[in-house]
DNA sequence: TATCCTTACGGAATTCGTAAGCATG
DNA sequence: CATGCTTACGAATTCCGTAAGGATA
């Protein structure tokens, strides 16, 4: 057994088991690849692919538990080699980011650029993508940190520490009807044309259950995965915008649009940071997290990430 | 990085830094271990041992991180191994059991015997030794389970499950004067010269803080690690002894000997089973755990051994 | 002086790539 | 017939043992 052939069956696994595709992803040869998962698999005297002819099909059973196994085998040997960068080159490395857009255009600039001071020699890396996505940077460990408001709860694997709440604005053109009125209703918005985020993401989850629930039908003219898309169409009078009040937090107030906050519409909702259970995360990290905010402390995140039963169940 | 050199740096931490020794425990050369683990060294960019001159002093920082994850590592590559028996060769195999004599002698005959007719083809070895050594074993992956009274509770890497729950008994000759006694007190005992387990075993803790509390300090004229070698001591007339109550109930109640119960005296103790965290158990340890208690059973023990902390953190 | 780690070097074993064979869809 | 896994084989690399060197207690 070496860790060659893990490798091999781990990026198997994720490559709907197309071995081809798998020696290309590990920059080597496809037979290498094909003769050390036959190795492996007659040192430990189980199949882990079931084989069609001379195609992989599916994963056995046993193939499960190995692939198991092994997530853990090489998710170690990347601590490892993290163990050594952290010693080795303190304050030096890179801090991969995933996060959505609102995250990154509104809520990163400022602590990136203290961290950037504090840590000249950390590059920072921003990984843009759905919440979905976000989670699976995360679990692919391509990102060390992942920041955004769905679907990074739910997923054993990784662990997700509630930052910040928010809700929902409006903004329409300063001369919109609409403009005028203080707080707007659900039925205000479902007149109107409406311009948002596209389903997968950002709290948009919210927004189409609180007009279910009251049996509006809204149209939404357009729906992008950014508030700057948002903002420039609703500019245009395509209609009014529904986005993460972030977005509009640095706007001019004597520019061109109006907003109102309409969180008593869609509730509140609280965007998360996550992590990967298991993986070391370097010192940069946990600088990087307290400067999302105080609440965000090494301890804290520590004691999130280290979660284990108590040793001894009682009678 | 390859595993040679992590079973290297594993097996030189636990043999107190001795290289020659590791070499003969892994049946290899010394000077290859030497180089492997340099090796590892230069491609981590770090020191895992502080060297003077040419002897290993001691573990650095950075180096107690990389047993971790070694040990970790290591631990899943022995489960990649035991998946592959459980799947290939199912009910075959070996049940290794550390546990201590008052067990291996009272109690494990029946299970044990039930477990062979139900897997012939499950070879069973018991390590007998103190509760220490059984938490060593389990520890070192020499043993699957380890059943015993004391310290198997206490190790974060191992988990113990409550088994049952037993007290000691006072022996005497028939003969003796506290034979005739119906409930034997501190001081009936304290006037005796006593035989009963040696200090680091089987509650003879409870014992000792029992005599100290009431400021009692009797005589322990023989100190054994067994209730057979005490039993016959007692049978020759060098004392009362004091042994666990399984070491009687077999006794013939026509025989030379008397029993008192004194858990009013001494307390009653808690028999524990044990595992390691995040060792896989073949089926064969589930169906074995079962036969020692109804109680034991493996979505217990699954649960027990599982624990994770929940996902999320709520604010 | 005995123990013990590191360096040096050569043979053995393993790894890995290319080329060819063959099964599937 | 295009895609994709396995087998075959040879070259390059790595591994690992013996022998020698040098430091510590």
């Amino acid at each position: 057994m070496n860790l060659q052939q893990l490798r091999f069956v781990h990026e198997a696994a994720r490559r709907n088991l197309n071995l081809t595709e798998t020696a290309k992803a590990l920059f080597t040869s496809q037979p290498g690849v094909s003769k050390a998962i036959l190795e492996l698999e007659e040192e430990l005297g189980i199949d882990i692919f079931e084989r069609h002819g001379k195609r992989l099909r599916r994963i056995t059973e046993p193939g499960q538990s190995v692939l198991r196994a092994i997530e853990i085998i090489l998710r170690e040997v990347g601590n490892l080699r993290r163990i050594g960068e952290e010693y080795a080159k303190q304050d030096t490395g890179r801090l991969s980011i995933a996060t959505t857009h609102s995250q990154a255009r509104y809520v990163l600039p400022q602590p990136v650029a203290t961290l950037r001071q504090r840590f000249p020699r950390v590059n920072v890396v921003l990984h843009q993508g759905s919440p979905s996505q976000v989670a699976q940077m995360l679990l692919d460990e391509v990102a060390d940190i992942g920041l955004a408001t769905e679907t990074v709860s739910g997923f054993d694997a990784l662990v997700s520490i509630p930052w910040y709440e928010w809700q929902h604005v409006a903004v329409m053109p300063k001369a919109h009807p609409l403009a005028g009125v203080e707080r707007l209703s659900l039925d205000d918005l479902a007149r109107e044309p409406l311009v948002s985020y596209h389903p997968s993401f950002t709290g948009r989850t919210a927004i189409d259950r609180a007009f279910a629930t009251h049996r509006l039908e809204p149209q939404f003219v357009l729906e992008a995965i950014d508030a700057d898309v948002i903002k420039t169409y609703v500019r245009g009078g395509l209609g009014v915008g529904l986005v993460a009040e972030v977005a509009m937090r640095e706007e001019n107030p004597d520019g061109d649009l109006a907003w109102r906050p309409v969180g008593h519409l869609f509730g509140h909702n609280v965007a998360r940071v996550a992590f990967k259970r298991g993986v070391m995360l370097r010192s940069y990290v946990f600088a990087f997290a307290e400067l999302l905010g105080d609440r965000l402390s090494r301890p804290l995140i520590e004691r999130a990430l280290g979660g284990q039963a108590s040793t001894a169940y009682e009678l």
